[in-house]
DNA sequence: TGCTTGTTACGAATACCTTCGTACATTTGA
DNA sequence: TCAAATGTACGAAGGTATTCGTAACAAGCA
């Protein structure tokens, strides 16, 4: 019975995305992630995972000399509230609208675009 | 040939909201419009548009004793942008679990249902 | 004329985000 | 043993977003 208002920054949504893929990790290894595709400082990946661990989107505990991280926070849980923000706020509440754009815009594979019909369809039946 | 990097803030956005669907208004109509949901104050709203003016996102001119503003950007344009970095940022680029989540969790009238499947259809066909 | 009202412009306070430097602690290997 | 290497904790600077108070100005009217 938790679920805060967890609300990651950008910064802190890029060390998310590494800890949910990696499951968990050091400060060392975040930073080597994250410097594959930008300049940043290991003491500032730092200081954001301290940051989130106060705020409980990163949970840690001791591992020998260093500390090792684990997302405290579910990336659906995240990708919802982002969704939800959005539709509120530039989308009035109409979901149509970004679907629509997603699938113009964005690559969907077969498979992928199957299902969504699929879905579609189940929801239609059932509202008859 | 314009286009710039605009990146209207969450208050700003608010106001956006307003003037897309005014067309256009001035700050005493824009305050008394988010007056209706939230407690703001008068200056607070200027301020913004006048930032926002700076900024390009709003247009104005005069008009008698006040200034009339009108959006100086499109409401679709500032969709797909905020779509765009959502999906960077928190999807990692894939449109799927989005269009999924999004279809789930908000309603969505069976015309607009039929007209996603139409496009999905004519998605697949022009793969072939 | 001079007061009230509606409006604009601007400065400033506060809060938060991002970034990093520095100091301190722990481990380790020569 | 003790210096180098590896980590952590923390403070602080600089930027942006948000909010509003106050001053100034123009128009209208008593």
């Amino acid at each position: 019975m938790k679920e805060k208002n967890y609300n990651p920054t950008d910064a802190e949504l890029e060390i998310l995305q590494v800890l949910w893929e990696l499951k968990e990790a050091r400060v060392k290894e975040v930073h080597e992630k994250l410097s594959q595709h930008k300049a940043v400082g290991y003491t500032t990946v730092l200081k954001f995972m301290q940051i989130m661990h106060g705020k409980g989107l990163l949970l840690r505990e001791p591992g020998g000399k260093s500390h090792i991280y684990r997302p405290g926070i579910r990336k659906e849980q995240v990708q919802e509230k982002f969704l939800d923000k959005m539709l509120q706020s530039v989308y009035k509440g109409s979901a149509f609208k970004l679907v629509m754009s997603a699938l113009g815009n964005y690559k969907t594979s077969p498979d992928e675009l199957e299902q969504i019909k699929k879905f579609i369809q189940s929801k239609e039946e059932g509202h008859e």
